[in-house]
RNA sequence: GAAGCUGGUCAGACAGUCGCCGCCUGAAAAGGGGGAGGAAAGUCCGGGCUGCAUAGAGCGGGAUGACGGCUAACGGCCGUACGUCGUGAGACGAGGAAUAGGGCCACAGAGACGAGCGUAUUCAGUUACGGUGAAACGCGGUAACCUCCAUCCGCAGCAAGACCAAAUAGGCUGGCAAUGGCGUGGCUCGCGCCGUCAGCGGGUAGGUUGCUUGAGUGCAUAAGUAAUUAUGUGCCUAGAGGAAUGACUGUCACUUGCCGAAAGGCAAGAACAGAACCCGGCUUAUCGACCAGCUUCAACU
RNA sequence: GGCGCGAUAGCAAAAUGGUUAUGCCGCGGCCUGCAAAGCCGUUUACGCCAGUUCGAUUCUGGCUCGCGCCU
């Protein structure tokens, strides 16, 4: 049975974890959103969120877009292992885009797949 | 019917699926129930609360200013008077004192603040007038210039403050003594600490708390022109902490456009905006819908 | 969340209840064989809306934008 939820141990809360997946220097990008991406010790992914306030001035509209990409991050977290990524909107949405940056999640997470899976047959190569 | 004025209410509704944050029941699994606003905003005023000494004296500083009332308090609100605007309903108005004193009054104008000057006139500096200018021959104007008078204000803010407590580092509490130094709010007084003796606990990261029942609110009655108050009765209405309210679907309702003779059908739209200790106001943003009272004009009886 | 500052030409930066200095920049001219430097001239401003006042950039409210501190 595939989790759905999404408690807080599934979210990327200091400034340490946030700086780490930054050091990482991986970046996917799509046309809405940016992801950064790098490898936990867990068995589960984790979520941070960057909005920027000179992306979209008003906090309604800045609140809505978190809890968008939440919401699909939800939805399809079944798909990662144990990865931590950080999104981060390249340009504002409303409610009229959802599907498309829905999409585009998904887009950017097929590819962080492939990568994924180099890097495991990477690691078997070196550890043998 | 048209144009307008004032006050008030609402801020689509009801279901379903998957999630998020608290609460309750339960050993658990699970179940039940709650979850943004009229401005939550700006932080412009006023309080509560907390600490600094139970915030106390003086200086300095700040705020307000017709009169009366309401209130926990206010720079808010209500009433009355006055002034300006409007045909009117109404709207707007932070200014008491210029004989307590000081300052300033550009340009223009002969002359600009303290009395003089010019012309005419008279017994007489006695009386009248004087292009300009906001103000001109005076007991001027200006206190949103200093100031005076009256009233009020100590300072900081929940990142206040309290409690539990790793690592590291050495300090903390009680008694006693006294110059100086340090701290507390802009300063002085005042107050506390630093010295020494005795005892062993104190405290950062982190966590818990403060944290939501309160000057609360619906209705009825009474007092008052009103703001408001009193009594009775019902209700509980978010409490997060890198910070919860989201996504999708259906039905109905609203607005606009198109089609249609009509019933109706199709498409699009639905504002401003998101709690962070809590209240009372003010200000600013806002698609619209509805209710009540009133004014002016036109027509008819 | 709370507290506190500021806004003056393209840039920097003063002062004041009655004409907004000054420097750099730009433009034109002189100088030079050509330029640079120098000299002369010149354009562009008091964030926005109200109030007080005869008169506001200044004084008083309210907006808008920017910055700093408390963690």
């Amino acid at each position: 049975m595939p989790e759905y939820g999404f408690a807080s141990r599934l979210r990327l809360k200091k400034t340490d974890e946030f700086s780490s997946v930054f050091n990482f220097r991986k970046r996917i990008s799509g046309k809405y959103l940016l992801m950064y991406y790098n490898y936990n010790d867990f068995s589960y992914p984790r979520l941070g969120l960057i909005v920027a306030k000179k992306l979209v001035h008003d906090s309604v509209r800045r609140n809505y877009m978190r809890r968008v990409l939440r919401e699909v991050f939800r939805k399809n977290q079944q798909q990662l292992t144990n990865v931590d990524i950080i999104i981060r909107p390249k340009q504002s949405f409303s409610n009229d885009n959802f599907t498309d940056v829905e999409s585009d999640f998904l887009n950017l997470i097929s590819i962080l797949k492939k990568k994924v899976k180099v890097h495991l047959n990477e690691n078997g190569l070196q550890s043998r």
